[in-house]
DNA sequence: ATTTATTTCGTACAACTGTACTAAAAAGAG
DNA sequence: CTCTTTTTAGTACAGTTGTACGAAATAAAT
């Protein structure tokens, strides 16, 4: 038998190299010889790995909405009830937002992909797919502040009245991740912490205590 | 003396033919030889009035701007006191929406530029002149739910209680514009009616008789 | 009609891109 | 060590891109 190597692993390496040269040198940089370079290989390594570009980028956006589905799951999974909801959904919206480097990359990226969302491809897929996590978030944001703990049920939608308000509360929330990463220098953290934390105030006096 | 064309109509003519193909075929078909060819020239008599691709792009970027500015312009020089303050501001901001093919066109290029916002070119500074005046059109909307006619003196900041409203707005604004491209078979136009209504309902309740 | 400056076009170059094909290197099994 | 299969590397091709250069076409002025 031949050498034998870890397929998966080995995706995630070029995955990995793929990000960190998007974080570096921006998304148009990202090319198969570029990739190949960053990891130190040769380009048609690569291509024993992922035959086509499409493919390659398939895998690293997968694994990208991966990891931050993971990171804003695991903040859902540490709620704790009675505390302070607002403070403490401020502090979980905000780990969606580019604060640091790395998210920043991320929600480059994730803008990047919005234009390609029409073509119906598994880009496009992938974007709804987070669209619509990202709306059950938001229905968990929503129940929590209307009921006093989140509801169960927040991957179906709520009655008009919340749904409503789960779909304004994601909209602020997409406009709030494009003015940060585009405008960093009116964004900055405080007016963004300010931002949210007033929107969820407004939003907890109108929901609260009439489900 | 030789024949003499309108220089500057034809820099028009080459941005119309520009936007053209961008609607058409995407962005990512705006090259050189791609206008020229939907114009029905060569490449090189572009070169004739853009000595580089860049300069080409500034134009085509300024003149996009300045229609959009003129047609929301256009429509806040007609506010008349007394109306329905809600729903006129609801035609005023679907203005600014993707909701036929020329503004969905222009929304995907002002997404675009968003991602080259950073680099501090001329672009960048086109963009900070669009995010300042949209910023100036939501305090236009705030003042006049809240002292019941638009404040002359937008172009400054207004007391923190309003300037952070009016931040409010535009992120949300800014977030419908995002999701009514990206996702227009969520983001109908009544749901984008209802979304924009409802916020400025909201906003209404918060701001009016208390200025 | 000739001159002349402006406007267009054709061609060409260097740098990219994705991808295909073939040869080399590597490492476990016998 | 030898074989064999996986993994890498090298080379090459066709396509695109922006841009440069020089020659043709054009039309007004003389």
């Amino acid at each position: 038998m031949p050498r034998v190597v870890d397929h998966e692993s080995r995706k995630n390496d070029i995955a990995g190299a793929l990000w960190r040269l998007a974080e570096r040198d921006g998304i148009a940089a990202v090319s198969v010889r570029n990739v190949a370079k960053e990891l130190g290989h040769s380009p048609s390594s690569l291509r024993h790995y992922f035959s086509t570009q499409a493919e390659l980028m398939e895998f690293a956006l997968a694994s990208l909405l991966d990891s931050a589905r993971v990171r804003l799951e695991n903040r859902v999974a540490s709620y704790a009830r009675g505390g302070d909801d607002v403070a403490w959904l401020s502090e979980l919206f905000k780990e969606g937002l580019p604060l640091d480097g790395r998210r920043s990359a991320e929600v480059e990226v994730w803008m990047a992909l919005h234009r390609h969302d029409r073509d119906g491809g598994v880009l496009s897929q992938a974007m709804g797919r987070e669209w619509r996590e990202s709306q059950q978030l938001c229905r968990f944001a929503v129940t929590s502040l209307a009921d006093g703990a989140p509801r169960a049920d927040v991957r179906d939608a709520l009655d008009d009245r919340l749904e409503l308000e789960s779909t304004l509360l994601h909209t602020f929330w997409d406009g709030l991740t494009l003015d940060a990463s585009s405008r960093p220098s009116v964004f900055t953290p405080s007016l963004i912490d300010e931002l949210l934390t007033t929107y969820l105030c407004q939003l907890d006096a109108r929901v609260r205590n009439r489900a």
